[in-house]
DNA sequence: AATGAATGAGTGTTCATTCAT
DNA sequence: GATGAATGAACACTCATTCAT
């Protein structure tokens, strides 16, 4: 079947997609059933694979999509605003991100856990390429003495293992703060702030 | 006699968890089957159910054999000691074991992602008591004025997130680096030291 | 009006039948898939199934149809004609049925290779009747002695055999003769005669 | 799983093989459902795949035993023996295999029919390669006058059909000579031997 | 007359687990 | 203790056919 752009086909696409999305994140590929996806569709099982040819290419779908949205907030550092501004925009970003798409998060770390044997290409493509244009500006940063000389690299590894730590391991946040912090994003902003603003203040 | 036999069983035993390790922490519990197992430990596949019933009691005695040590690093800070040193030597010791044991990191942080359904007990159990001595700990020195005022909580979140990242994302990161750094667990160690021990700083 | 509408019908079913023939001539009855046929023919597959009722029933048409045609060459021998000169026009007619119709002939092979499961009525009807006839005159022939005295329905069997020979088993000559035979019909109708006519003469 | 060579596994492997030659024989490959050899060979589907790893590889061990059963009578001929004798031999080994295979020639019908998709490497080796030597004898065996000039390639051509007809057409034979020949075979070697003598005696 | 959408009943294959020795 | 053999329960995917427009 040839993919159609009605607007019902973009719509259960999207349904489709939704679906798998929270199925493939919580229990990844192999352990996700083609059964489950369709039921939370709210479709039948064939016309799922009406839509898409197999269980691989909704997966790939998935992560293809993810990948864009994913390096969206590094792309919208400033090279010309304000070292401390720009990275403590990133980082609030980046915690957003993980309040509003947590599944998307751990779909992407299950996806590297696993060898990222369905992403290896773009990784080693476009996010490479974007990582090291960020390294260049915060080397020209520290060159500046406006940032405190570190690693570029480690530097951007920390932020995406702290922030993106809320949405991956939520579950182990939450079986360690039990009921006392109603909004551990919202904590953690503010306790990653404080650790970056310090560590990479240029003294 | 019977000790002998029971030697042997334990070396099995061992022999047989060492390779669900390796294909649990590389494709999950579904996507590891049994004869990936068998294959590794160089056994019968009816073999490795002599020894474990199934191969969810694999999966659960790897995990809970997997938890004491990974507690161990947190034990080990000394309320007595020096606040800089302890948490230097705890974020020293968490980047030690994932460069000795990033199998077991990935497979603690697959069991987490999947919301933890064969591990949630543990983590509401000996984790929450363990951390809330440790932040106990941290807030003690905080009032000492020793360490910065900061969430203690959050800080240990941020401490097992860019640590465990070098063992969980290492996939990433070679993606990332390329082939120039030879060592990337010495040199984050190296920025890690600083960004905590900055950003941390009292004053 | 209706009778536009008509020959449009009659067109759709011609086609659907043309493009069914190729299919189920290739990969039998079962190896063919409707969307196969939907393709040659230039139809949606529901558009098939309009003019026809089911896969089945296109099959049948095909078979029917084709029996009536299968049959003509045997009614066109003539009991008043030469023994020899009848038999060498019934070879030769049925040669060119090879060169003309190998789809055709495939596709009667394929249904009787599998027991005929959709034919055998007409078998024992229609062809018996026929066959029968023509033995009769065969015999009349050799007790005339203008015919070597021999079975006559193996000797119909017999020229069926090689002579579609050349339609259905095309795949296989082309293996052993490679290219050196431009025109395998041509050669073959040349031995055909030759082995019939001193096999047949009457002494 | 290796091939084992225990008897239970060589007895199995027969076992089925032979259901399947039924089933195949019947109704093609396609046309054929594990369940139905499963439940001829009396062993349940998943213990069919056991001994072969799917139904593809069931189908082709079949077809390439059969091909070297076929190739047997063709390498039989003597080519210091008497022509007549030794063709006629080979006519009467043929209608022995319609015989006694009957099953077996129709599957390698089938699969020339169909194109010969998993044959063809075969034919255009060893099956040409056994003809081309065969041709050479009839050649030569015309040039000293003892057999009729007729193109060997389609003499040999002749052969095939009229003998494998009787095997692979037997349900149309059926259907015409209804019950009057109680053994179509034998009556059809009589034909055959009268036609083929008279048919290629050199004068 | 035509077709995009949908599905029930298969269909080959997988895999943890059990059986028998 | 060990393993070749066997299987029930899934599971992804297929396909003729039906539905709705």
């Amino acid at each position: 079947m040839v993919t159609k752009n009605t607007r019902i086909q973009r719509e259960k696409r999207e349904v489709i997609l939704d679906a798998a999305l929270r199925a493939f994140s919580k229990n990844g590929f192999q352990g996700t059933r083609l059964d489950q996806i369709a039921a939370v569709a709210g479709l039948s099982k064939p016309n799922i694979l009406y839509y898409y040819s197999g269980k691989d290419v909704i997966y790939r779908t998935l992560l293809n999509r993810l990948l864009e949205i994913w390096l969206q907030p590094l792309e919208g550092i400033d090279p010309l605003g304000d070292p401390h501004t720009e990275i403590m925009g990133y980082i609030s970003a980046k915690m957003e991100f993980s309040r509003k798409f947590p599944r998307e998060s751990r779909l992407f770390a299950i996806e590297i856990l696993n060898g990222a044997p369905r992403l290896s290409n773009e990784l080693d493509g476009s996010l490479k390429a974007l990582v090291d244009r960020t390294v260049k500006m915060f080397r020209a940063w520290m060159d500046e003495g406006r940032l405190a000389q570190v690693d570029p690299y480690h530097l951007i590894f920390s932020i995406w293992a702290t922030t993106q730590h809320y949405a991956d391991f939520s579950t182990q946040m939450r079986s360690v703060l039990g009921d006392q912090d109603p909004d551990p994003i919202a904590t953690g902003s503010k306790f990653l702030e404080e650790l970056f603003f310090k560590g990479l203040d240029p003294r």
